[in-house]
DNA sequence: CAGTGGTCTAGACCACTCG
DNA sequence: GAGTGGTCTAGACCACTGT
């Protein structure tokens, strides 16, 4: 309601609703209780004039409308911590933090996965290091908990390796890929993890249902031999309001030459 | 142009404009080389139509307008990688990876400082276990690159360890902050690395400059003593146009069982 | 069926930039 | 000064949801 210097009037709709949603008026899944009608005539502008107000909250992902006719809704946040390290070590090494798809038991975890033979997008050619023309076997998944997608993993593996291994088979991979790939005389050695985040794009918006103001972290995964070889890029597409990825780092780690910084 | 099956008109001028971008018409940086008003007449529709759909490509973060009356255009992408590792590594381990403010040597970069003590948000208080009403030293730092503004640094200490230290002192510590804190005798010996990604607030976007439809990354790093006492925590705010993160692991780092998985 | 948000029109005036 | 995007009005009709 406290108007400031000579703002537009759509931003001024929208820092007070802010406002009011960070004070804790508004709380996490509740309604926002005025209509876009009735904002209009506390505000005396347009309905257009509150719309736009109201877009700019749902594009910042704070408020958003579950469904035609119910309303503006504030969004609350329930995150899923991604451990990509999780899997080659005995046990935990912070009690507080997660595995994927193991402590949400109560939760119906799913996914759908498809074989393909592709050509590779030019970056994906890149990581793996491949000639031009060059085919990788694509293993594409979608996971889903409770029957709401939830990331998509797609993973490349060079042709020449993957051709006539399990990984071809559009089923479950009990072992996990890398023992396949072992089968194959491919031991991985280390890997390179990348993250970036940017908004989805309207096919990633299609498959994830992914909704306005949200946007996505795209965590990229590089496996390579001792002779550093890449034998596998894996290309995660997750949803920014549901996820958090979470590394672990020692001192005593080799390559380390004693100091732990927090630069960058 | 071609229009698909009963689709809002502003979506499919939104579409058309993407597969342009896309197909390579508009190449990035280049300027969307129609006005407003020549889409509303092309497309036959009011200019409110042709603006929603520009809107929609706005907040997509594919396109931006620079100045008032210049005309929509298309964002080009230029990400500097970021390497939390870099600092306790002799060196690189592969080629390709940069190290952050060390190979734009013809870019001007700057950092402001500043140095207060506070009563820490819940989140970092819930890091570094402190008890209610526990004070923090914070040394916020935005760093620039040619001016512009590039991230935000902002690194919390408990104001016990902190309070007699050169860790008061808003001026760069070139020893590297660790080191303060290991005069301190708190010696970090493991962190935790966490990254998500959301919309910036109006104050990140104000501070940041950055411009609607770009999300930001939230990288937060905590570090802990042997004993598993935590003594620093630092949040990043990276626009996602702007970085990537960047984390490498090996197969015979201590805690590994063998394995090195893919899985997310 | 009433209420709500989703899409769209046909105007208007302003602020800023560029030639 | 002409052109461009930024803000805003006062309507309209539609699609869907809930009671």
């Amino acid at each position: 309601m406290t108007r400031q210097t000579s703002s537009p009037v759509y931003r001024q709709i929208a820092a007070d609703i802010r406002a009011a949603i960070t004070r804790g008026d508004y709380p996490p899944g509740s309604r926002i209780p005025h209509t876009e009608l009735e904002l209009a005539q506390r505000y005396n502008v347009s309905r257009a004039t509150v719309r736009q107000g109201l877009t700019a909250l749902v594009n910042e992902g704070l408020i958003y409308v579950p469904a035609r006719s119910s309303g503006y809704q504030v969004r609350s946040i329930n995150k899923m911590v991604l451990r990509p390290q999780a899997e080659w070590r005995e046990q935990p090494e912070t009690p507080a933090m997660d595995r994927f798809m193991t402590d949400h038991a109560d939760r119906k975890a799913d996914q759908a996965i498809a074989v393909e033979i592709v050509a590779p997008p030019p970056d994906v050619a890149e990581q793996l290091r491949l000639a031009p023309g060059e085919l990788t076997v694509l293993r594409r998944r979608t996971r889903s908990l409770d029957d709401q997608p939830f990331n998509i993993n797609d993973s490349y593996f060079p042709y020449a390796i993957a051709k006539d291994s399990a990984l071809m088979d559009p089923s479950d991979i009990a072992l996990g890929t890398s023992e396949i790939l072992l089968e194959q005389g491919f031991r991985m050695d280390h890997a390179l993890d990348t993250i970036e985040a940017r908004m989805p794009t309207p096919e990633e918006v299609e498959r994830l249902k992914i909704s306005a103001g949200i946007p996505v972290m795209i965590y990229r995964f590089t496996g390579f031999t001792a002779d550093d070889q890449p034998i596998r890029h894996t290309v995660n597409v997750l949803p920014g309001n549901l996820h958090i990825v979470a590394f672990e780092r020692k001192r005593n780690w080799p390559n380390g030459d004693g100091k732990l910084e927090d630069e960058a």
